[in-house]
DNA sequence: TGCTTTTTAAATGTCAGACTTTTAAATGTC
DNA sequence: GACATTTAAAAGTCTGACATTTAAAAAGCA
């Protein structure tokens, strides 16, 4: 593990990725315990705070671990579902709220993985699954819920479904594509009209998950892509039309 | 923008907490400097390398960028697809080799996830998304590709055909997906019939792409997805027969 | 002996202060 | 006005010290 003398980089960012790929090539094991500060220092021939700085660096991609006390130091981390689910959440969220990402695109993307899932979902799907969708749809039904709330119980009603496929793996991709659109779902304004619409489709997505009809559920998956996307481009229309009105 | 003095974490955890909540909310807005590492450390009262190690915890998410000299500092980053398209691949990629994954669960997520893409990328793909694919085609069928080549090129020709939906959201969120399966792929023996097999669906898939054909596509990569399976099943219990016999 | 308490050493966490390097603006010079 | 020089601000790095945490080792005791 050595650091090239000819990178331009930070010296902590160097040690850091000379780290990190040790970590991912796997010369150096779950739990495996690095060398003491000190140590590392004296082995890149830097101080300790640099050192330091690229521990962090690595900590914050929950790569590795720190633990003080004697017989302490940095271990190497076993990346749980938890901490990559919410860092790609992070991630996905930022990427999408920065980049003027098109509410089309990201719904299209969205609603295309979801749809992904309805075969999984609807040959898999537990009572517990099934409980929180209803759940959701009860929720969403309460007159005079807040568009902030509206939008939370969509992302958990929908996150059910997604979890419902009973695919851990799927459920970690698709936490990017649907938790990430919430703050693109809050620009949407949702009108009582609206949401009965979106709850009747909703309570018929769970219907079809129950009945296991994987095509039914895909065709309703469709229409509230569909809806969804009109909704937004409504708003759009009445922003650009007042815009002009000024 | 404060720290609370009751959380047991790091100080530089919390301070780093503390901004980055800042800017998911967006009270940081893109490219807005930060303060100084001597203010942060002023305002946070905590010592300059607490808030050095705060600040490259940042960095490593990607969410701030530093720059040296006069009217330097650290400045709230945009993140890009490229920065974060990479730390998804990484965070996946260790997330399924450090989890004892299993193949099947791993490969039906991506094959369910891929095919999604194919309404679109029938729909949108140009001359270059086909050329790549098949490019890769071709060099599949070289004679003597090393097994990591076969992988890395399996790679790049599925990476074309997710890139052909024309959907960057989409790309981004199945790199994950499509990516992070090289490590497990490449336990796998890639025999000269299974590969001739697996050459010729990529073919038809090709085709399939370019003539616009989404069920057909749907179906091949079915059968793509059934006989992946298949293979690794073979794998695993050659190498279970081989272990029961010593 | 076997259990409890105390000690101790190793490691991370934090701090203070100094020095180095980079960078762009400000200033000076032709 | 164009180019060279100075300068100041900021990140990057280093040294050395002290604080805090933790588990193993040692000591004490029944």
């Amino acid at each position: 593990m050595k650091i090239n003398t000819n990178d331009p980089a930070d010296l902590s960012a160097q040690i850091a990725k000379a780290i990190r790929d040790a970590i991912i090539a796997g010369q150096l094991i779950i739990d495996e315990r690095l060398p003491s500060e000190q140590e590392l220092a004296e082995q890149f021939q830097v101080s300790r705070p640099t050192v330091r700085e690229a521990l962090k660096r690595l900590a914050a991609q929950s790569l590795i671990r720190t633990q003080r006390g004697a017989f302490g130091g940095a271990f190497v981390n076993r990346i749980q579902y938890q901490d990559a689910y919410s860092q790609h959440v992070t991630t996905s969220t930022l990427l999408l709220s920065m980049n003027d990402v098109s509410f089309d695109v990201a719904c299209e993307a969205r609603f295309a993985m979801e749809r992904a899932c309805a075969p999984m979902a609807c040959a898999r799907r537990t009572a517990d699954h099934l409980a929180t969708m209803r759940a959701e749809i009860h929720r969403q039904s309460q007159p005079g819920l807040s568009d902030e709330s509206w939008c939370a119980s969509d992302v958990t009603f929908h996150r059910a479904f997604v979890d419902a496929a009973g695919n851990p793996v799927m459920s970690y991709q698709l936490a990017g594509a649907v938790e990430a659109m919430q703050p693109l779902m809050n620009m949407i304004t949702f009108t009582a009209r609206s949401r009965e619409k979106i709850i009747d489709l909703h309570a018929q997505i769970a219907n079809a998950v129950e009945t296991q009809s994987p095509e039914k559920c895909d065709r309703l998956l469709d229409q509230l892509a569909t809806y969804t996307s009109e909704l937004a481009k409504n708003v759009l229309t009445a922003r650009s039309t007042r815009d002009t009105e000024r």
